[in-house]
DNA sequence: TGTACATCAGTGAACGCGCGTTCACTGATGTAC
DNA sequence: TGTACATCAGTGAACGCGCGTTCACTGATGTAC
C-alpha cells in the first residue's frame, strides 16, 4: 500500500462522503456529478475512476448512509432505560433539528426509487430491514408484533419527515412533527399493553 | 361561446388531466412537457397557449389532484357506520390496489419538493390541510385531538404508500402496507378510549 | 545514489443527448360586406 | 348567399442549456538498473 494507493482511498471516500450529503440534501436527481467531486475537492473527469457510472455511486452511498442512519439515530442508547428506547430513537428522528439537516437519506430518495429509479430498490430493502430490525431491539420488552410496529412506526417517521421538510419553515412543519411523536409514542406504550 | 372556445377549453382540461396522471405516476422531474401534449392528443408547440411554463401546469395539476383525492378516496363513506368511516378510508388508502394505481400524487411528489421544487410547497400545505380536515371529520366522534391524529395518520399514510410503492413487487411491500393498516387502525380506536 | 522510464490519479475541455421553450407556419373557424 | 379576409388553436422543427460521460494530457510518485 503505497502513497498513490492511500490517497485514492482518500479520494473515494471523500467521493461518496460529498454523494451521500448531496444526496441527502437534493436526492438523486438533484445530486451532480460534477457537484460530488467539487465537494470531494476534485474536479468531475477522475469521477469515472472511482465508480463506473453514477448509478454505482448512488447505490454505494444510498447503502453507506443507511448504515450510518441506524447508528447515530438509533445508535448509543445504552444509558437509556430499556422501555424509553425506542421512544427515544422516534423522538430523536422527528426532531426538527434532524428534519433540517438530515442524516436520513429516504425522504429525498424513495419517491425518485418508485418513480424513476427501481434499479436502487434492493438498497432501500436492505436498509428498511435493518432499520426495522434495529427498532424492534429497542421496542419494550412486551412487545409482541415487534416486526409489524417497526414497519408501522418506520412508515409514521418516515412520512412525517418528509412531509416536514417539504413544509419546512412553516407552523404546519412543526405541528406534523409533533403528532407523530406523540401517537408513535401511543403505539409503542399501547403496544406492550396488548 | 363559440367553437374555438370550447375546442380550447377541451384541450385545457385535457392537458391537466394528462399531467396529473403522469406526475401520479412519474413526479414532477419524470413528467415530460411533451409526453404531457402527447397524452392529451397534443403536441408540444401548443403547450405555451395554454399554460405560461411547466411550473404553472404542475401546480395547477397538484391542486387538482389533492381536490380529487380527497373526494376519491375520503368521500362517499355515507352507508358506511360513522365510527368505521375514518378505518374505511384509512384501508381503501393503503390498500395495494391504490399502490399500484395510485390516485394520490403526493408520494411521488413530496421529496421533490422538499428537495428541487420549494415553489409547489404552497399547494401542498393546502392539500394537506383539506385532507386534514376531512380525516378529522370522519373520525370516531369522541376522539378529542382530531388535528394531531389526522396529521400523525396521513403521515403514516403517507409514509406506508410511499415505502410500498418503491418497493412493489415484493413481499415486504404487502407487508409494510398491512403493517401500516393495522396500526392506523389502532390510534383510530384507541383514540376513542382516550 | 542517480538517471531514465513507467504508472496512474487527477485535470479540464469537448461531446452527445434530453428537455423546456420559442417561433414561423398551417388550416380550420369566424366575421365583414 | 358568396367571397375575401382575420383570427387563433395547434404543428413541428430548431434553439439553448444542463448534465453524464469521454479522452488526450499533466505531473507527481514509483521502479529498474
Amino acid at each position: 500500500m503505497n502513497l498513490k494507493d492511500d490517497q485514492k482511498q482518500g479520494s473515494h471516500a471523500a467521493i461518496l462522503e460529498s454523494a451521500r450529503d448531496l444526496i441527502r440534501r437534493r436526492g438523486i436527481g438533484g445530486t451532480r456529478v460534477a457537484d460530488v467531486m467539487k465537494g470531494a475537492g476534485l474536479t468531475v473527469g477522475g469521477f469515472y475512476a472511482h465508480f463506473a457510472n453514477k448509478e454505482e455511486l448512488v447505490d454505494q452511498a444510498l447503502r453507506a448512509a443507511g448504515r450510518d442512519l441506524v447508528s447515530r439515530v438509533f445508535g448509543s442508547l445504552d444509558d437509556v432505560p430499556v422501555r424509553e428506547r425506542a421512544r427515544h430513537a422516534v423522538d430523536r428522528y422527528l426532531s426538527p433539528a434532524h428534519r433540517d439537516a438530515p442524516a436520513c437519506p429516504f425522504p429525498a430518495v424513495i419517491s425518485e426509487i418508485a418513480s424513476s429509479a427501481p434499479e436502487h430498490a434492493p438498497a432501500l430493502a436492505d436498509r428498511i430491514e435493518a432499520l426495522s430490525a434495529r427498532l424492534g431491539e429497542l421496542l419494550p420488552p412486551e412487545v409482541a408484533n415487534r416486526r409489524a410496529l417497526s414497519l408501522a412506526l418506520i412508515a409514521m417517521m418516515y412520512g412525517g419527515l418528509s412531509m416536514a421538510r417539504a413544509l419546512r419553515g412553516s407552523a404546519l412543519s412543526d405541528e406534523i412533527l409533533s403528532a407523530c411523536r406523540s401517537f408513535a409514542g401511543a403505539l409503542i406504550d399501547g403496544g406492550t399493553a396488548r
